[in-house]
DNA sequence: CATGAATGAGCTTTCATTCAT
DNA sequence: GATGAATGAAAGCTCATTCAT
């Protein structure tokens, strides 16, 4: 009688732990062992659970897409308009607070430089963002449209949007110090508010 | 009489290779003897110029810094007005074209994942963004001021500039053909100044 | 009643999974994982019939010796004169055509040069190979007999067709782009003839 | 002032570590740290000189091959007739003796093994095989022709020489103690000749 | 200043073997 | 009998750094 299989529980502890190790110590700095170590798992473990170490990676982008996914549509559930939606998804990417997870923000900017230099983890990273931003760009649109506004610039704004989170990402993660106290989420709200607001009627 | 020493200009060169490699390896993938390749030397000329790997990432952490100011300080030389700075400091940074190098991009990226974890690539990373933050807050005080606005979140909108700045570098490098073609610049600037018009009066 | 045990089948197809894996692979290629994978079964269930790794190989030598005598036996059961029976011997061994195995050749090859190195294998190999030399000299002895030539080269001759096989199966093996086409077999019997033929007399 | 270049002597003592430990061991046991060790040498310094393990194998095909060729030009050098080249040659390959090395036979033996299933190895296997095959078959032929006879099977002859001579390397290293003494050289010189004597006139 | 050989620690990965179920 | 998760010791290879020349 085979023992029943743990695989799923095991891979999603070594996810987590690459996450923990990635937002201290960067990928490279993720070594098999110091994932093993946090994961509480013997070394050779992790190989038998994924091929490699990209392979571990990859899921992590997946996971963390998906958990930021998972986090707009409960606060968007009671969302009744589109400028509502529009904060509900600013806050679930931005919001400081009880939510927020700093090591998951730290591994996803670690994420976004492996992105540059390896291959399968841009194509990871793109298939995260991708969705994002047509999700952004009708969201956008939607209150374009509700305002009575030009909807042509809907994805310029989305991606617009996306950087500044990226980028809000990447100095509170290294600059935090500098920077001021929770403007993130705020500001990107009126930014983007104030824009639509100024654009031509439709 | 000794020879001439060439020391300043052999560490330009080093600095520069840490460039090139960084731009597609990362910092981790930038072996000495990659470097050494890349700059035409031998590697052991290295470390007779740099005490260690980290010196060479701090003193590119530098000198990006520098480029980036000179490109401003040259495209402000001729702007009349706050706002025609601000418009130069927005396309020192973002404006593609000629001016623009997608290496010195991709190894910002790169700096600012390193900067996560390495406390000196942090406080190197943080003295380069400190004074462009203070800087960027003065401009964008004087252009609230030519408007007659409320000066008071002038900083919070400097950050915000800065983190689409980051962002859009990020995106830039890992996510290109995801974005609209050269959104950023003009996005920016616009962003900044219907924020700007929308604020209360000082 | 217990169930009927099948430790003899899959003994024997764990063997055979050996033979194939190794014939690509060479035996430290040819993992654990790999030989259950290609034999259809979990790899735990290989330590349970075999001790170790050691154990199948030394199963595989007594296999494929067992199998080059049934094949000689086969062909021989009509041989009417010693020289048919050696005609047969050499055909058992070295006929290309429907009978013949390159896997399992591949597989002998690599047997030998394990047995270079490994004690036990070099024990197995040489108790596959010394009743084969017997045999064939005892063949030998009756083809110069029935010549009325002198047997006492009869060993030496046994033991150059055997060194003429053992290497025709190396260079099948490693280059056979380089070989003539099929002519291991018939030049094998002649240079044995013609050698008898040329033997001084009794 | 650069160190004076010690890279071919380096590779050299690499090599013949790489050939010593492998008639032990075996390709798989000669490890990186094995062959260091019996070169003298840190592990790291192999990586060094050689890309990889296969590099230091394909070196050691290479040398093998050209020390063995060395060898029968020097014995052939006053060799008058085609018979006494013939006669060189195979007393370049079987003599025992003093010039005998029974480590690079048990590694030419290794290396055999390697060929089967390593794309590269079994290039270079075949680059050292394929020119002694066509001397071997222009040696012959002169035998032949000096004789009277057809050459019309010398490439035969030629490939069943070299397979016995790799036969009584397989044999001579995993299983010295069933063979008859010496009988290698003599029993291939009569095979061949007796085969000559026999072909039909030319 | 410059060279490139040398070192050894540390990395990812593989694998024979064990064992709870 | 059978399963497959688990272990830990190697393996090949990379690399920052040192140093004799």
């Amino acid at each position: 009688m085979p023992r029943k299989s743990n695989t799923a529980e095991r891979r999603r502890e070594i996810v987590a732990a690459l996450l923990a190790v990635m937002a201290e110590r960067g990928y490279d700095g993720a070594s098999i062992q110091a994932i093993a170590r946090t994961a509480g798992l013997a070394p050779g473990l992790v190989h038998y659970h994924f091929e490699n170490k990209e392979a571990i990676l990859l899921d992590l982008v997946a996971s963390l897409a998906q958990v930021g996914r998972a986090r707009y549509e409960m606060l968007a559930a009671s969302a009744a308009s589109p400028h509502a939606r529009l904060q509900a998804y600013i806050d679930a990417r931005l919001a400081t607070g009880p939510g927020a997870d700093p090591a998951a923000v730290a591994a996803w900017v670690m994420v976004g430089a492996e992105a540059v230099r390896q291959l399968q983890v841009r194509r990871a990273y793109q298939d995260a963002l991708a969705p994002e931003l047509a999700m952004l760009t009708e969201l956008l649109r939607d209150c374009l449209e509700a305002d009575g506004r030009s909807q042509a610039r809907a994805a310029q704004l989305a991606a617009s949007l996306l950087a500044f989170i990226e980028g809000a990402f990447q100095l509170s993660s290294a600059a935090r110090e500098l920077m001021p106290e929770a403007y993130a989420a705020q500001m990107a709200l009126q930014l983007v508010q104030r824009f639509i607001a100024a654009e031509p009627a439709a």
